[in-house]
RNA sequence: GGGCCUGUAGCUCAGUUGGUUAGAGCAUGCGCUUGAUAAGCGCAGGGUCACUGGUUCGAGCCCAGUCAGGCCCA
């Protein structure tokens, strides 16, 4: 019998599917948007307005997009379709770095003995290939942009740009160069900036090494002799390179008598070996007596295997943690050696080649030729077989590596071009802190604190796949460096590519640059990080859309150092100011535990975002990207997809019973015409004003939210508001007159107005994030056949008061009363459905006298109510005698009383009666 | 080893200038519904706020240290 009745109901009805199976529907969004050039249009519906631009930061064009690229180019998403959508014009050009060790390293690992110009062509040809595969695959995220018209900074046109930075570099007299131990990577045979440098556990063989003093000195101690100085390294190759040792005049030296020699080092907290503990205690000729700096300074001593003699120096960089307190110093294999031997004019050794092997000029005929890392077991052995080792130990520690061919770092002298920070690094401080506005806060005191402490910047490589340092030896081989010679090399590389540099020989490229004969080019190339840290000149300042300064960077946070750094030390140099307004940085992606995901791929579980996209789709990235607090770690795992895919079938199950119940809305609210947005009326009852001004706190929340690039705000608000406040209350509330209701009752056109308004501004809302899925349901809603949703603005709030709030909160507490009683009777098995119900509520509120009983019935979704007034809430719960109305199944006194329709109440049996009689 | 940062329920997040019994969504368990149905609704359980000490009448919040994790640097 009530089958009968159900044809009569007005249930949701729409096209608009449950399952979302992104995987299958987003590609064909993505070809409709193409097809219809939706950026060039968004583009151009925003001319005039006011601009914002997200400089994109490029990614090196190797391997796949994994989680870490994915929530980066997402997360700049959101900020461009949600400025846009705030009303700015926000185009985004996105790029790719193309130059590099990453690159060649593979190149030239894949084929070897390749000339340079053929690295080159190799290179080109690899990073165009990910750049193609990295271009399709952040599509695929459903990040917008100017992808046909991306930034390459190995484009010619780009490439000029930077040797143009360079000859203003030159001409403000920035560049300089100097003999100076850099990281050297033998395995890649170049020296590496700061940023291409890991960290490795590693075993080495630390000794302890006597070191002669000269007769003369010895003179000076009436002690055992002979007297040695004793030092300790776990680097032995480098003691063919031994021009001096340090001490640190704050620490205290001793003499001791140790098996018929003497030897000197410092009081420290750990045994030394042979010598044992070192103590005041123990005090006296044999145990040690003290040896003053004043002393220590005079003191020269005879190398323990060449033939030469050295110096004995004080340094402030001698600790006591380990070793003597005495360090053998090469000035030509350390930072510090290097500066301590500058200032005692030491001069530099460094009898090393590219490969990291000995030359001649080591002095060891036997070693010359042998990879440094191999001979400190020969150089142990020499010491032994002269008697000047005193002990070898193994030393576990963490060394520095190439982060390319994994090879152990050496410092090396060799010539290099640097900038001179100290004349940018006042402005560049001054820039970062009152120029930039730093998300999150903290980033400026970071950023500040790597500029202040960075050394010069070292911008020479010894590679092929870069642009080509653009330095020239006259024939007496004085360098030529030279800003006008840059420029014209850089018209020319504008217009023939940088490859002219190697494809040229040096008397042609002499004679095309107006360079006397005989001139020859230097074959470095230019540090990378200066390719991409002059994108604001090249990019922003030269491209027709955007502008210099941008808006925006946004970056992981390692770019504190990276090419935040870069950027900003360039456009100190070149315009005096910062390149970007606001720095954003995000975090890392990391698995449950808190532990990072690898990048090397020795992860177990897949990282790749292709992995994801194919199995949840696109818009469960987005949605994850969303829902996370970007400036700390990230956190990344199955599970959370899991728990996402639920809270999107939330939303996206809201948003299809919003348009399900729209399905009539749009013949009576568009008054026959189908384009024009539904007739305002009058939100009637409480319910209705009260989720209207829901909204409005919803619209504010998420805009200022989106204002400030809280994303995750967003995602929480909207889920809140879909999941409780339309889900759960509004829905399910006003489910009775949506379906029971006469179709055109003025009660559920209201709601349909109301339903119409918050169906509109959820899918704008969305949008910026769920690009699919807000797209999707734009296309759904009445009236349909409209622009894209990208196209939209985000809602405004409309300036409704809070009257309704206050009094649906008054009312959700006695519903929480009433519910737990119902549960209660459920328990006890009185009733089953919650229909069956008949409540009786001792209301301590005088809402409950002033809304009708009709609207409290509504509210609480029960057949039965009774209200007396109380001065404490509470309910009681019995099964209701009424007997049940087969249409809206609401228990009612009425039912029964109509002969045409005796199992319907008295409004069911209104509504059926008037629609057999339209029908007739 | 140094700089910067993070640590609140199983998961993701709230938690105002220190002030009652630390909140929400999801997940879990139990129940209802079968007219949002590979959906929907209700109820319930779940937290020593990483740890230790301190300041205070009072600390998730302030201070110091420890532990764990991240980025950067050595």
């Amino acid at each position: 019998m009530s089958q009968n009745y159900k044809d009569t109901l007005n249930l949701p009805r729409t096209d608009f599917p449950m399952k979302a199976n992104l995987p299958a529907r987003e590609p064909e969004l993505l070809k409709q948007w193409e097809e219809t050039r939706l950026y060039q249009q968004i583009q151009n519906s925003r001319k005039g307005r006011e601009l914002f631009v997200l400089h994109d930061g490029p990614p090196f064009a190797n391997g796949d997009v994994h989680m870490g690229t994915a929530l980066n180019k997402i997360l700049k998403d959101f900020v461009v379709k949600s400025q846009t959508m705030l009303g700015k014009r926000a185009p985004y050009v996105p790029g790719w770095d193309c130059h590099g060790l990453p690159i060649e390293y593979k190149v030239v690992k894949e084929s070897r003995a390749l000339s340079p110009l053929e690295v080159r062509k190799k290179c080109e040809a690899f990073a165009r290939k990910f750049i193609n595969i990295q271009r399709e695959q952040f599509k695929r995220l459903g990040v917008f942009g100017d992808w046909e018209n991306p930034y390459l900074t190995m484009d010619p046109k780009y490439e000029a740009e930077i040797l143009r930075a360079f000859a203003v570099f030159v001409e403000e007299g920035l560049v300089y160069r100097a003999q100076k131990p850099v990281f050297w990577s033998t395995g890649a045979q170049t020296a590496l900036a700061e940023a291409e440098v890991e960290y490795q556990e590693r075993d080495d063989t630390a000794v302890y090494v006597k070191f002669p003093l000269t007769e003369e000195s010895e003179r000076l101690f009436d002690y055992q002799r002979p007297i040695n100085l004793v030092i300790w390294t776990t680097t032995p190759w480098t003691l063919p390179a031994n021009l001096a040792v340090a001490f640190n005049p704050r620490m205290n030296y001793f003499i001791v008598e140790r098996g018929g020699e003497s030897y000197i080092l410092a009081q420290t907290a750990h045994e030394v070996p042979i010598i044992g503990a070192i103590s005041f205690h123990e005090s006296g000729k044999r145990y040690g007596t003290s040896v003053s700096g004043q002393l220590l300074r005079q003191l020269t001593y005879r190398h323990p295997f060449l033939n030469r003699t050295g110096k004995v120096l004080a340094a402030d960089f001698v600790t006591p943690e380990t070793g003597t307190g005495l360090v053998h110093i090469a000035p030509g294999h350390g930072e510090d050696d290097y500066w301590l031997g500058r200032t005692n004019n030491l001069g530099i050794l460094s009898p090393v080649d590219d490969h990291g092997r000995f030359t001649e000029e080591a002095g060891l005929p036997n070693l010359t030729g042998k990879y440094v890392f191999d001979a400190n077991r020969d150089i142990v052995q020499l010491l032994k077989e002269r008697g000047m080792l005193l002990a070898v130990q193994n030393f576990h520690h963490s060394y520095p590596y190439c982060w390319r061919s994994k090879t152990p770092i050496i410092f090396r002298n060799v010539e290099q071009f640097f900038i001179r920070i100290d004349a940018l690094r006042d402005k560049a401080l001054e820039a970062i802190h009152k120029e930039v506005k730093w998300i999150p806060a903290w980033g400026e005191n970071r950023i500040a604190g790597t500029v202040e402490s960075r050394p010069d910047w070292v911008i020479s490589r010894q590679r092929s796949w870069g642009v080509p340092l653009p330095v020239f030896y006259s024939k007496d081989g004085n360098a030529i460096l030279d800003a006008k010679i840059i420029r014209r090399l850089a018209d020319l590389v504008a217009e023939r590519g940088s490859n002219i540099w190697f494809e040229l020989d040096d008397a042609t490229l002499a004679r095309e640059l107006g360079l006397p004969p005989g001139t020859t080019k230097r074959n470095d190339t230019i540090d990378v990080w200066i390719d991409s840290g002059v994108s604001h000149k090249a990019v922003c300042a030269l491209h027709p859309e955007l502008r210099d300064p941008a808006d925006m960077y946004l970056e992981a946070t390692d770019q504190h150092r990276g090419w935040f750094q870069s950027s900003l030390m360039t456009s100190i140099a070149l315009n005096n100011r910062a390149p970007y307004k606001i720095c954003v940085t995000h975090g890392f992606v990391v698995d449950l535990d808190g532990k990072k995901i690898s990048k090397s791929g020795m992860y177990e579980k897949p990282t790749a975002a292709d992995h994801f996209v194919g199995q949840y789709g696109a818009d469960l990235l987005r949605l994850w990207a969303s829902s996370i607090d970007y400036t700390s770690d990230v956190p990344f795992s199955e599970e959370m997809f899991t728990r996402l895919s639920d809270t999107y079938r939330r939303i996206r199950n809201t948003l299809r019973i919003l348009v399900g119940n729209l399905y009539d809305f749009t013949a009576v609210a568009g008054g026959g015409d189908p384009g024009q947005p539904a007739s305002p009326m009058p939100a009637t009852t409480l319910i209705d004003r009260w989720i209207l001004e829901r909204l409005e706190q919803v619209i504010r929340d998420c805009r200022s939210a989106y204002e400030a690039f809280e994303f995750h705000k967003v995602y929480h608000t909207l889920n809140q508001f879909c999941a409780v406040d339309l889900s759960s209350l509004y829905v399910d509330i006003t489910k009775d007159r949506m379906y029971c209701d006469a179709a055109d009752s003025p009660r559920r056109r209201a709601t349909q107005v109301v339903m119409h308004e918050i169906f509109n501004a959820l899918c704008q809302l969305l949008a910026p994030i769920l690009a699919f899925t807000a797209e999707e349901a734009w296309r759904h809603s009445v009236p349909t056949s409209r622009d894209s949703v990208h196209l939209q603005e985000l809602p405004q709030p409309k300036g409704r008061n809070d009257e309704a709030s206050a009094q649906v909160a008054e009312l959700l507490r006695l519903r929480g009363v009433i519910t737990q009683a119902i549960e209660r009777a459920r328990q006890e098995k009185l009733i089953g459905n919650t229909l069956e119900a008949r409540v009786i509520l001792h209301s301590d509120s005088d809402l409950t006298e002033e809304v009708s009983q009709e609207e409290l019935e509504e509210f609480f979704i029960v057949s039965d109510l009774t209200v007396h007034h109380a001065k404490e809430a509470s309910a009681s719960v019995t099964k209701t005698p009424y007997a049940k109305c087969a249409r809206c199944w609401r228990h009612r006194l009425t039912v029964g009383t109509s002969t045409a329709h005796p199992d319907l109440c008295d409004r069911c049996e209104r509504v059926v009666a008037g629609a057999e009689k339209s029908d007739r």
